[in-house]
DNA sequence: CAACAACTATTGACGACAACAATGATTGTC
DNA sequence: GACAATCATTGTTGTCGTCAATAGTTGTTG
């Protein structure tokens, strides 16, 4: 009989909780949680994304992706904009402060990255890093 | 200004998150879900557990393990035994009906990992799980 | 040995989160 | 001009994770 640990899905699973809840608690002061993190994140290498794209790639129902834009709006952190293709569309883009907020938050969030990560050394991580990647990729073509 | 993939951590959470998705789906027509299943699993290595023990090494809440192990009960794949030792606990086994159900399921499980991994040579992923079980291990001394 | 602290399973409540259906407004198609 | 498709939005549902509280039991300690 197989144990439990011996499933990398399940590793990925019991691993990507905890992963989430460093991310959150280290959040918490700032009043955002991780999607909007990841979003913000987002945005910052996109200049202006309509909300269809932002739920196509982060891979969030549009239905979220609404609460999450008017959290972030509300804080000053992003704004929407009509398109002037469509009207039925928004253009979400990154304001000023938005893009503080990301410089600032920067050097924490890699510190919570490097506290999940403790036990592997550079060389490890980097493997680790470009083999999730692969199938991150794998999962956004689906 | 890092983009959204280049966070390791954020890798992990999402693809957490897809496959967890990957095992509740598998696990439907059962009427189980993935808490259940790692909770069998787990029981299938251990040969008799205090809930405490469940708790702390499958990382779920104490409330949580309640609820789990009544819907085991319920299908009877698992039972709660009197503790000899301690009247406050119980020691849940896993039935005989419980194991038929590992060894049943136990191909289709494989199955759903082998799809999320399926980007991955057999030797990048066996990299993976080493790499994963590592940081599973220092989470679980935590 | 009696009072008190700590532990075990359990229940209940609450917010967060993901998935889904339905709607209104707009656009594209035929 | 009718009709399907798209976009943002709202609402609903079920699951999940966390926390607080409780009853019963055990361990400790004065």
């Amino acid at each position: 009989m197989r144990g439990l640990h011996s499933d990398t899905g399940y590793l990925l699973y019991r691993l990507g909780l905890r992963s989430g809840q460093l991310f959150n608690t280290f959040l918490q002061e700032s009043g955002l949680r991780l999607r909007h993190y990841a979003l913000l994140r987002f945005l910052a290498t996109s200049e202006g994304a309509l909300q269809r794209e932002l739920s196509s790639r982060l891979g969030y129902d549009p239905s979220a992706i609404v609460g999450l834009v008017d959290d972030l709006e509300k804080l000053g952190f992003a704004e929407r904009r009509p398109s002037p293709d469509d009207r039925r569309s928004r253009i979400v883009v990154l304001t000023e402060d938005g893009r503080a907020f990301l410089r600032d938050t920067d050097e924490a969030g890699l510190r919570v990255t490097n506290d999940l990560l403790q036990p592997l050394d550079p060389a490890e991580r980097d493997t680790l890093h470009t083999l999730l990647q692969r199938l991150a990729e794998a999962e956004l073509d689906a």
